[in-house]
RNA sequence: CGGGGCGUAGCGCAGCCCGGUAGCGCGCCUGCUUUGGGAGCAGGAUGUCGGAGGUUCAAAUCCUCUCGCCCCGACCA
């Protein structure tokens, strides 16, 4: 396509706005614009790189058997009323009425809605295993859009939604589509792990997020770096120690720490080190309020704590509480001698002698307390964060953190929506069943942005060939009829040769055309000036490396499309 | 929702403290020159100063309310 017939609003400085790199380099480039807080429209050249994924996408998701519906991004009250997930969603839902005064929402996501329609039309174990597949916009009410898209409130969403007769069929689909995922994002051209995650609201019990490894990642990922173990690290797992401190039992002494509440405070006070020294929190879970002891140098797990509570979530009790509870202000909370509150504590104490904890009671800390002999805990376990270094819990190397985007995540569901709508078949032997589901996510335009996170120099985006909005970009840097003539020429050469070309004929001077193909990011680049002609050549600049070549006019095309085969051998 | 910040021309910003003519750079339009890394000269257009109310002879500027947006935290593709 030609630029002077393309919207392509280049923007020479940083938009205010922005502060990542994927959403300055996104409006900059011309590829997106802000509607609302989260709401964007693609302009004509970010709607090229999201149609890009979306087609790799379908084309591995069709491989893998899963096939292409679309189902209606406004859903009626009723279904979700069904499990329930009407007032569980909380406000993330967007609600509104209809001109009848009926409920309806806009699709977060449509386990509801293909659920329904599994119930009605499919009634046989012979007509699964089904996978049914949308790529639709979702929209999702969140608290904080930010980013530009790597979180907004209206998003591209490849949803899937697997359907089997028992669980060993449910796992046959989940390690389908766990396969497919990781061809999608590999043909993307990222660097991405899959890593063991948490269920959060969706439910289910097993889950792998596809985290793209970027320092602009808004999740944690804890992967060992000798063994293949990666996960969340909401859910990455801690060993309990093995190491039991042997130090012989000191008297229980209470001691003077004035004003001293948080771990660096206490512990610069009493020259001691954090890990010596043991946090008492509060949380509150609905009505209850429970003690977690953590050690200093440790942060709490509220994913873990929340689970092992089989709650949804837990907060942080506030200071009225905490004076209530412990009769101190925050900052001296203790175990010893606190009442009537669970005393929860993480592995790591229970190895631990002499510690330093709050005395419940206003700049007060107590030295020496020791387990069963100064306070009791009810239950121990893994409450924490991993950390850089803990040793892996499969038993192989040790962890290291790492930032990552989630750009997908699958799910095995399990029977929690078959159950609560009777989505049932008919087994072999006439027995009715719950289907047993699985759902499988991929937020597009996070992968588009994911992409120029992990792709970019300071001169803008450097798309990876398969998902680029063009695969070359035309430079004319003359206005004369001979470079134009040539330049028409390859443009109708490379185009019959299915190469997707980006002609910038626009009347600009050489500098502005550079420095707006460096920044739109388009693999190859080729110029074309009086220069080059008089030797019977055009230059091409890989915008990846940098390298330019020149080469013969007539070669031009050739190269290349040997130049795209290598790199994405699935053109050829 | 809590904390922080910002709304002035298409974009980036100054002006606000200390009330009185709305400004700079880029972009845009016209003409001439220029034409291989964001051109030069000349001329030109563009503002409900986010909105409403108030104070004042006079408000971008002071006060009150309100809306929007961005950043940090709790949620998620």
């Amino acid at each position: 396509m030609k630029a002077s017939q393309l919207l392509i609003p280049t923007l020479r400085d940083d938009p205010g706005e922005a502060e990542t790199v994927s959403h300055r380099l996104m409006l900059r480039a011309g590829l997106i614009r802000k509607v609302a807080a989260g709401i964007y429209t693609y302009l004509p050249l970010g709607l090229r790189v999201i149609r890009k994924i979306e087609q790799i996408i379908r084309e591995e998701m069709n491989r893998a058997g899963a096939q292409e519906l679309l189902m209606p991004i406004a859903s009626p009250a009723e279904l979700w009323k069904e499990t329930d997930r009407w007032d569980y969603y909380g406000k993330e839902l967007l609600r509104f009425k209809d001109r009848h005064e009926r409920d309806f929402c806009l699709g977060p996501t449509h386990e509801e809605v293909i659920t329904d329609l599994f119930r009605r039309e499919v009634r046989s174990y012979r007509q699964l295993p089904l996978n049914f597949y949308q790529i639709q916009t979702k929209f999702r009410d969140e608290i904080r859009p930010r980013f530009g898209l790597m979180r907004g409130r209206e998003f591209i969403m490849k949803d899937a939604y697997s359907f089997d007769v028992d669980e060993a069929g449910a796992k046959v689909s989940y390690q389908k589509m766990y396969d497919a995922y990781t061809r999608i994002f590999t043909r993307c051209g990222l660097i991405f792990r899959a890593v063991e995650a948490d269920t959060g609201l969706i439910g289910g019990d097993v889950s792998h997020e596809f985290m793209v490894l970027a320092e602009t990642g808004e999740a944690t990922v804890a992967y060992s770096d000798q063994g293949s173990y990666a996960a969340n690290l909401e859910r990455a797992e801690v060993l309990p120690p093995a190491d039991v401190d042997v130090a012989s039992l000191l008297p229980l002494t209470p001691i003077s720490t004035p004003q001293r509440r948080t771990v660096d405070e206490v512990t610069a006070f009493l020259q001691i080190l954090p890990r010596q020294l043991v946090k008492a929190l509060l949380y509150r879970s609905g009505e209850e309020t429970i003690a977690v002891l953590i050690r200093g140098d440790h942060e709490v797990n509220e994913v873990k704590l929340a689970r092992l509570l089989k709650v949804t979530d837990v907060v942080l009790a506030d200071p009225e509480t905490v004076q209530h509870v412990t009769g101190a202000p925050p900052g001296f909370a203790g175990p010893v001698g606190l009442r009537h509150v669970r005393i929860l504590a993480d592995h790591a104490i229970k190895g631990m002698k002499n510690i330093v904890i709050g005395a419940n009671k206003s700049d007060t800390h107590y030295q020496n307390a020791n387990l069963d002999r100064d306070f009791t805990v009810e239950l121990f376990a893994d409450l924490r964060n991993a950390q850089a270094g803990d040793p892996s819990p499969r038993g192989l190397g040790v962890l290291t953190l790492a930032k990552g985007i989630e750009v997908g995540q699958v799910f095995l569901l399990g029977t929690k929506y078959s159950h609560k709508m009777n989505a049932t078949i008919l087994d072999d032997q006439g027995e009715e069943r719950l289907a047993v589901m699985g759902c499988y996510g991929i937020g597009v335009g996070r992968t588009a942005a994911a992409a120029i996170e992990q792709n970019h120099d300071e001169k803008g985006i450097i798309w990876p060939f398969p998902i680029a909005p063009f695969h070359v970009h035309l430079l004319t840097v003359s206005q004369s009829e001979k470079t134009t003539a040539v330049a028409a020429r390859l443009y109708t050469d490379l185009m019959a040769a299915g190469i997707e070309v980006l002609w910038d004929d626009r009347a600009d001077r050489a500098g502005v055309k550079f420095n707006d193909a460096d920044l739109i990011g388009v693999p190859f680049q080729v110029v074309i000036g009086d220069k080059g002609l008089a030797d019977g050549v055009v230059e091409i600049k890989i915008r990846r490396t940098g390298n330019k070549s020149r080469i013969a006019t007539d070669d031009l095309v050739a190269h290349v499309k040997k130049l795209s085969t290598e790199a994405d051998p699935s053109i050829a």
